[in-house]
DNA sequence: CTGAAAGCGCTAACAT
DNA sequence: ATGTTAGCGCTTTCAG
């Protein structure tokens, strides 16, 4: 039904590679006569309503101009930041004239068919990849890029400086005084770079003033525990994201407990709500939408550079983080 | 580089069509030496790594299994609980073998190519469509689904019992013995028919008991100032979303204002976060990820009847709320 | 600068 | 049941 170059090519009494040309604005005009013939191929172009057929120009160029987006933990890919991440993505991928499809490639995902079948030209993902998938995208040759992960060295990758992060957290704390500072991550927090990232920058914060740096990777029912213990509790705390300083903050005020008096907490990742917490907190922050726009950059850098200059090194990219302090951090309690 | 089905067929000695008849299973294996035929066929598909160019496929079926999320506004797509129903879409697609695309639409976005050009076979949107975007899918035939949202009553369309749960969230607050009860709307939440609707069912339960439905679409501060004004302020706040109950909790907090002591409020949407907000939020919640589930069946099903049964009016879903009854609401102040 | 023609890989109608 | 053939609509040589 919708019209194709052929139809104009027929009305215009003209080739449908000459209309292919024109709309492709592949004709320079120097001469009057195409010039004209030009402009009368569009005009009748834009009577039938002519669109390009994206699937016809897909399967004759080989490619669809799609990116897809692999997750396999749906809770994820909307967690924390990762929507602004993506926000950044699309539209940046769009300005290149490329779309993002999700796909989700756990195990019914039935993702091998979608990705391996040249539906999309390469992919973007937020998590370490699981085996089968990696091979697969190794084996189609499909470009992929890590975002806010670096679980695959061979891959272009960008990441957030979590060191540097974590380490300044820590250092805030101890310049407020505090000695018993911890690190707490959430038991269902799946494997990450940044665990030991931010784990490293703590550590490295602690042991310069000759702290223990301590770790809990626990529920938040055992880190309350630990918290609410007596004389040697933690009297700062930062959390592996904001999930946990919501989780604890919490906790925190069903045990009749104040923070920042009784508990100085840091997140990571500053998302919108934690603004807005009781008292408002203390975090780490990053510009999460570039992690998005740098992402597509670099995917597309990929799709365009025709596998060429294969040998030097993936790109990796590092994102700066910036200590946001708010009301969650104080000196710790005089008796401590 | 991949193997296609003339590759197999040529190895097998048969026609392509044989081979294609075989990998999509259509051959009934009666005859002994079909059914051998088909095994080595299958074998030597497998050696060969053979995977249908979905390119191809996409252009020779003339449809992509792509649907499109229509969108202009990035934050309103993750906003709320707007990820759960994502989800939902996203898996229920997969089941049907189709896939989700993120289409911005506004001015920027360059959509029209994407969106008309057949790169996606139907589409799906949160919110209110353009006058464009609304012409655009109409001229391309381009099946769509309204989730949430119901502003185009000739499409089929899924939304949220938002009278029902206003009208059961005054009713908790009238029971408690609040006289003095109104509804706040952000001043930036776009136009869209949940406003309205939450607006009706409040407003039925104020003028069940002769009350007076008291109505705020207007900035935070401007909230706050009613609310903290002399003798006949609120005593209870309904909050279109979540949104408004965090800005006005906090809000409240600063001004040392206790909740629901001095205000109780409830919610809409019950997004994970308010479940922990101090104190927790009593809000209408329903099942974000079956508006999803629902809008894949719905889109899948347009997509599959094949422009048949025109006649019937679209149809229209509509999923229950419930009252979640948290801290955030108590009786009003006795001086009240 | 233009036209003719091949090719992208699969599906489906038709003939055997 | 299998083979033959004609599309699907665009891009891209290759001649003219």
């Amino acid at each position: 039904m919708p019209a194709t170059i052929y139809d104009i090519a027929r009305q215009a009494g003209v080739s449908s590679s000459t209309v292919a040309r024109v709309l492709r604005g592949d004709t320079k005009g120097d001469r009057k006569d195409s010039a004209e013939r030009a402009a009368r191929i569009r005009q009748i172009a834009d009577s039938l309503g002519y669109r390009p057929n994206l699937r016809a120009r897909a399967f004759s160029e080989q490619r669809t101009k799609g990116v897809g987006l692999l997750y396999t933990d749906d809770a994820w890919v909307f967690e924390g930041v990762n929507d602004k991440v993506l926000q950044g993505l699309v539209r940046e991928l769009r300005k290149h004239d490329h779309h993002l499809l999700l796909v989700p490639v756990d195990e019914g995902g039935d993702w091998e068919e979608l990705l391996l079948g040249g539906h999309v030209d390469g992919c973007v993902t937020f998590q370490p990849l699981s085996e089968p998938v990696r091979n697969g995208i190794r084996q189609a040759a499909l470009p992929c890029v890590l975002l806010g992960d670096n679980s695959d060295c061979d891959l272009p990758h960008i990441v957030v400086d979590d060191v540097a992060g974590s380490y300044s957290a820590a250092r805030h704390l101890i310049a407020l005084g505090h000695r018993r500072i911890g690190l707490y991550v959430h038991n269902t927090v799946k494997p990450h770079c940044s665990i030991q990232e931010r784990f490293q920058g703590f550590e490295t914060a602690m042991t310069e003033e000759g702290l223990e740096p301590n770790f809990w990777h626990c529920s938040e029912d055992e880190m309350i525990s630990v918290l609410t213990r007596g004389g040697a509790r933690p009297t700062g705390l930062i959390c592996y994201s904001d999930l946990e300083s919501t989780l604890i903050g919490h906790a925190m005020w069903q045990y009749g407990l104040k923070i920042p008096a009784d508990l100085s907490l840091i997140g990571f990742n500053d998302k919108f709500a934690t603004k807005y917490m009781t008292p408002p907190l203390t975090t780490v922050g990053f510009d999460a939408n570039q992690i998005g726009t740098l992402g597509a950059e670099l995917i597309i850098r990929s799709l365009t550079s025709d596998g060429l200059s294969e040998d030097q090194p993936p790109t990796s990219i590092q994102v700066k983080t910036q200590l946001i302090v708010r009301g969650s951090t104080a000196a710790p309690p005089k008796n401590a």
